[in-house]
DNA sequence: ATAATATGTTATTTATAGATAACATGAAAT
DNA sequence: ATTTCATGTTATCTATAAATAACATATTAT
């Protein structure tokens, strides 16, 4: 990553702590398995430096490396729900506020004929 | 990323998939919220072209921009469930087949006095 | 013990991710 | 209509992510 970023020199605490735990408990995985890092990275075709990076949780490594270490591991599936529309409530709220369910649908519909 | 990375290059079709529904789902929250991708770029301390290209799903954008975009919308807990040791079903299994519960716990403990 | 395997560390090289800038296009609002 | 404002597009530049290689240090198995 070149100019560094800020949010790549130093995240928020909090995205820090993701990525750590997110490493962690793709090694635990990788290693539940048995499965060596440079395995692992050749499945995902990458050198075994970049499995060692995500499973440190570093912030800078492309997210592809981190979803493909998921994908070979058959944990992709979990990211499915990150920020699904659905269960973004906050999210829901300031829409239901914006165009409340008693409104006309939309207008031009109901008054196109 | 520099040296293309086969993952990068072309990522499995889940990888990808995974990635652009990750992206539209970011961008259905900023919008929800009101907030223009400069406004999330600035709070997240990137370019908005960093922002643009998250809502692309683009694989080799580093993984702290999205998780940075996650926590400026309050999103980030959704990761928390990501590749958890519990959720790990198959992981579990293997680890259960290793080691059976009904075994010793690990010797030098139960022997060291 | 010893061999084999796995992971960490350091140094070097190179393609590129992301910054900046300037302009185009597209919506929304006045 | 016209002025904002948001997003897309293009081009240039540079710090660096990731590849390769070679050695060090666990860790595991024989």
């Amino acid at each position: 990553m070149p100019r560094p970023t800020r949010i790549s020199e130093s995240p928020p605490a909090s995205v820090v702590e993701t990525l750590e735990r997110l490493g962690r408990n793709i090694r635990t995985a990788r290693l539940r398995r048995k499965l060596p890092q440079a395995d692992l990275a050749r499945r995902m075709g990458v050198s075994r430096f970049v499995v060692a990076d995500v499973e440190r949780g570093k912030p800078t490594t492309g997210v592809a490396a981190y979803l493909g270490a998921l994908w070979v591991l058959g944990l992709l599936g979990h990211m499915r729900e990150v920020a699904d529309p659905d269960r973004d409530e906050e999210g829901k709220t300031l829409e239901r506020a914006r165009s409340p369910r008693t409104a006309r649908r939309s207008r031009s519909l109901s008054d196109e004929f």
